[in-house]
DNA sequence: TACAATGATTGGAC
DNA sequence: GTCCAATCATTGTA
């Protein structure tokens, strides 16, 4: 069952018994967290915890209300057949009515601890929350991917692969920078101008050492030609793409 | 503290 | 699926 598995997977269901209700989750939830890593994780693990009480603290309590509830219909039926004739297959019937209504508000508690559960771990997850730039080494690798691409700043799955291990980021990460360094490079040529220029002369010097280095070992290979930067508007495709 | 920079998300187009 | 464009939310800085 998808909620219990949910609920087992952070340890709500299991046997340890904490402490924390659905609706008290929910606050906990809707609260802020804070800056720190550390703390933030840690203030994650209290209000799971808190959750986890609270459910387990509802789960008895239904659980003895249902028991109460029994015995006193199985009291009632007992003095009730006194005056009529009750089988015991109709008090097991009435236990069993019993049973599945407590079972289902069992399955409601479930349901919104579970959905506290969510929205805790949503927050607590959310990326945008926890956003952090990037280093400055990673920043600089893709930097000079885009500049040295210019004439197409797309990078192939593998490459981004390949960008992604080298800046210690994600794929999707990658994909996001790109994503947002073509659309701001597009949107304001003018100001990435100098940057442009700034890698575009660094890959001419890598390109330059390159080459002494071929020549130093008697190797006739020639030398890459370094993009100039630019970015010229014939670049864009008519729906607007950068070719 | 206001503002710019930046990484992530969303919705629509292809 | 990718990409663009707009936008959000956070971080960094003057």
């Amino acid at each position: 069952m998808r909620l219990d598995n949910m609920l087992l997977a952070e340890g709500v269901s299991g046997p340890e018994k904490g402490g924390g209700a659905a609706a008290a989750a929910a606050a906990a939830a809707a609260s802020g967290g804070s800056s720190d890593n550390s703390i933030e994780h840690s203030d994650y693990r209290a209000k799971l915890s808190q959750i986890r009480q609270i459910y387990h603290t509802e789960l008895e309590k239904y659980e003895q209300a249902c028991n109460e509830f029994t015995t006193h219909v199985m009291n009632l039926l007992r003095e009730q057949s006194r005056t009529r004739p009750i089988s015991p297959k109709e008090i097991e019937r009435m236990v069993g009515i019993i049973h599945r209504k407590f079972s289902s508000i069992q399955m409601q508690l479930k349901q919104s601890t579970c959905e506290a559960v969510m929205i805790l771990r949503s927050r607590f997850l959310d990326a945008r929350r926890k956003r952090r730039n990037f280093s400055k080494q990673a920043t600089e690798i893709l930097n000079e991917y885009f500049y040295s691409h210019l004439s197409n700043p797309y990078p192939s799955e593998e490459a981004k692969e390949e960008l992604a291990k080298k800046c210690s980021i994600t794929v999707s990460q990658v994909s996001n920078w790109f994503g947002n360094k073509r659309i701001r490079y597009k949107k304001n040529i003018g100001k990435f101008q100098e940057e442009a220029n700034l890698y575009a002369a660094k890959t001419a010097v890598n390109a330059a050492h390159a080459v002494a280095a071929a020549v130093q070992n008697n190797q006739t290979s020639s030398p890459t030609t370094p993009n100039s930067g630019g970015y010229p508007s014939s670049c864009y495709q008519s729906d607007g793409r950068i070719q």
